[in-house]
Formats: C-alpha cells, structure tokens, sequence
DNA sequence: GTCTATACACCGATAGAC
DNA sequence: GTCTATCGGTGTATAGAC
C-alpha cells in the first residue's frame, strides 16, 4: 500500500468522524492527509469510492478485534460485559460516529449506501454468532431470534451514539437504561428452576416466538 | 402565517427527507417551495434558522396527534401496540428519516444540534410521562428507569429508521426482532402469581434497581 | 415582499507540465 | 506519481430595483 493511498484512507475516515458526511469533500480530506487534492482522483477515480475503501478498512479492522473477544464470552452476561467495553472503545475511536455518519448520507446516496450495508452486516454476523451460542438453553430461546437481534442491537448502537452527540447527558442516561433492561438478562438467565419452568411455559403459551401460521391462543 | 413562510417551512422538511443533510440548501429548498430563493433570508436570516423552524413545527405537530393516542393506553401491551402504529405512521410521513437527519447533521452543527434536541426531548418526555403511568405495579418497575428508557426507545427508532434506509430487509428483521422482545413484556406483565413473586424476589435481589452506592450482593 | 443580479468561497473533476 | 491551473457548477448571503 503506498504511501499517498495510506494517508488517504486514514484522513477520510477521520473527516467523516469529525466533519461529518455534510462537511466531506475531496478538498477537506487531502488538505487533512497533507497531499494534493488532484491525488484522490488518481488513486480512487472518485471520492464517493475512496469512502467505500476506507470505511471498509475501518469496520475490517474494529471486527477483527472483537471477534476474539466475543469467542471468550461464556454466559449472556459476560457477553453484555463485553458489549459495554466494545461500545466505550469504538466510541472512543469515534467508529460509531463514522457509521451514523456513513448511514444518513447513504439514506440518498446508493455508493455509500453500498458501503454502510457492508459495515453493517459484518458487525451484525458476528454478533449473531455469538449470540446465537449463547442462548441455547435460555429461557429467552423460545422468544429471540438472533439474527433479527443482532441487527437490532447495532441499530440501538447507532441510535445511541447519535443522541449521545446531540445530548450526552441524556444519550448517557438511555444507555444506561437500556443496560438496566440488559439485567433482565442475567436474572432469567439465573433463575431458579421452579420459576424458570413457570416462564417457560408461560412464554410458550404465549404466542410469542411462534411463527404467524400459528393461532394458539 | 404569510403563505411564503408556510411553503418555505414546508419544502424544508421535504427537502431534509428527500435529500438529507448533506442535500439540504437554500437553493435546494426554495426550488422545492417554488419561491425565489433571497426570500429565505429576508424571511429567516440563516438556513439554519429556517431549518430550526421548520423541524420545531413537525415535531410538535406529531406529538400533539400521539399525546391523545399515548393516553388511551391502559397497559404495557397497549402501548406497544400504539407504539407500533406510531412508528407505521411516522416512518410512512417520513418524520423519522427527517430526525435522523437532523441529529446526523447536529453532531458538527450547534444549531441543528439544539432543534435536534428539541425535538428529541419533546418525544421523551411524551414517551415518559405514558411509561412511567403503565408501569407502576409491574415487577418491571424495579428494573426500569422511566425517563432513560423513554429516551432509549427514541434512540433506537432513529437508529431502526437509519437501519431500514440502508437495507430494508434487514431492518425490517430488526425491528421484529425488538417487538418480539416487547413480547417479554407482555409475559411479565401477565404472570401467575406465583411465577409473578419469584420473578420480583429475584430481581430485587441482584444488584438491579438499585442505586450505585448500595453494594448488596 | 418579491425580484434580479451579483460577490465570494467552495465543490468535483480534468488537462497537462514535470 | 505528483504538481499547478483551471473548468463549470453550487453554496450562502447581500444590494438594490420594483
């Protein structure tokens, strides 16, 4: 990887954490990357395909890191544990910010569009993953669908991050609820077994967790 | 109201729908208005201003309709019903790409972030007010914090709307799976006494609810 | 209140020298 | 591969005629 096409990469993904997709220009990122505007049609044809490259190398690297520290969960609520970390951490990096960011603007825009889907599926999948390992034989089996759930889970990310900028006061005080909500996880999950077969059955009598063909009420 | 101001608000929503942050302009908007464009100054001094309008207007426009809906409501499932059409229908007048937008373009925009604040604590506390009135007598109400969960349901519909944008299947798949776990609340709202009971014992006595400084285990 | 015309900065993208 | 110079277009905002 040369030089120039390096510098590129690292300066687009910052200018569209901290200037945002509305203040992304291919003259705002060379002039970030300290290199000559005219470079970034040289080496990526257009800038809409240089943010593709270099969100792709963003979410590449960030879901790399994790998916060891996802392999090492044992139990839902250790996985929460790790959620929390890996929330302060790409928060910290401002990869969260990146992907709103890359979300509003592919909204109108299908390059970028291409782009947002990919960072999301690939956090989705490995999300799913582990989720999915990890609810065999919870009561809550019956009700989630991991998949759906992974989705779920990054879209709440995005959503949070994005009231978290606005207001983080308030954005702090949604996360925290939502962490609170998460403990309901961990007391289902450590129930004792007379009550953990009252839910059980409760929730299967419920029409919860069954597919729409089914009417039993 | 003089009739320009009411077509430049409403083509500013539009626009900001239609074209996102990154599209939005007073040229963009006063075409969509069919008025010439030097009338947005005159008129509103900034963009900015113009935009802060015009999202104020939608907001409280939305909310009145919900405040009447929110109140029917007699239990948690109720709401999440409710909750559902809300969402059908403000996804459908495209009000919540409009936020999404808006809170894309607050996180470098102090502006924008201040309407965008407004409009999202006007939601919140609409949302608040109805929760926190459902959930009193339920084991839930040990876990929950009315006004941080009002807040995360608000984060994670923009978060759910970004989502559908960029893949609709798969955000569609999200916000499934999150009704499903709505489901859970139905459950818990609905348990045998018994069951009912066990479950509350448990979660008082985890650490949930509590406040940081008590250290029971 | 509404219009035209315009100032000035920035946008993506390209041509052509080196 | 990198540079300067430049094209046509769009951005906010204002001045001044009507």
């Amino acid at each position: 990887m040369s030089d120039t096409k390096d510098k590129l990469l690292a300066a687009t993904a910052d200018t569209l954490r901290e200037a945002g997709i509305a203040g992304l220009s291919a003259r705002a990122i060379a002039t970030r990357a300290g290199v000559n505007q005219a470079l970034i049609f040289y080496h990526f044809t257009t800038v809409a395909d240089l943010v593709v490259a270099a969100t792709k190398r963003t979410v590449d690297e960030s879901v790399g890191y994790y998916r060891a520290e996802f392999a090492k969960a044992c139990s839902l609520v250790e996985l929460l544990q790790i959620g929390r970390g890996l929330h302060e951490r790409e928060q910290e990096l401002g990869n969260v910010r990146l992907m709103s960011q890359l979300m509003a603007g592919g909204q109108q825009d299908a390059i970028l569009a291409e782009a947002a889907a990919y960072a999301l599926s690939t956090w989705s999948e490995e999300i799913e993953t582990v989720v999915r390992r990890l609810l065999a034989g919870s009561p809550l089996e019956l009700i989630a669908d991991p998949r759906g759930l992974a989705k779920a889970v990054s879209a709440s990310f995005i959503g949070l991050e994005l009231y978290e900028g606005i207001d983080p006061v308030a954005g702090r005080s949604a996360l925290d609820a939502l962490e609170q909500l998460g403990m309901l996880v961990e007391v289902m999950d450590d129930l004792g077994p007379v009550a953990r077969r009252a839910l059980r059955a409760r929730i299967k009598r419920s029409k919860v967790g069954l597919g729409k063909s089914d009417t039993v009420v």
